[in-house]
DNA sequence: GCGTTGACGAGGA
DNA sequence: GTCCTCGCCAACG
């Protein structure tokens, strides 16, 4: 296996995220085999600006849908504007129906 | 090597 | 249903 660090393995995950859907942090941590290190999910993007990597952070938030995030990006409303490009509805700082837009990397990358 | 930090999650009241 | 508390674990200083 390659030998990167928990971060790198968030940031493939997310990287692989497609347009137009979505999914939490302790979903990427259930994938990667830390479901209990959720917050390292979230940690691991606050560390994505020291990076030069592409990754869309915006389509990852809190299993209550909610843009916890948004504060941390360019502009607060930059991540709903994203989604919003994206065909995702953002209201109130939250994901509309977030279901329907979920996207589980435990299935999609079918392990 | 240790303590602190966190964009979270689940359970309990 | 909402609000609060605890746990989790890897990276940073």
């Amino acid at each position: 296996m390659d030998k990167i660090s928990f971060y790198e393995q968030v940031y493939q995950v997310v990287a692989l995220i497609p347009k137009g859907k979505v999914t939490s942090y302790g979903a990427i941590a259930a994938y990667l085999g830390t479901k209990g290190s959720s917050r390292m999910v979230g940690y691991a993007m606050n560390q994505v600006h020291s990076l030069s990597l592409n990754i869309p952070a915006h389509r990852v938030v809190n299993r209550n849908g909610l843009l916890t995030g948004k504060f941390h990006f360019e502009s607060p409303t930059k991540m709903q504007d994203q989604l919003a490009s994206e065909g995702i509805i953002v209201e109130e700082d939250k994901i509309i129906n977030f279901k329907a837009h979920f996207w589980d990397p435990a299935i999609a990358l079918a392990l």
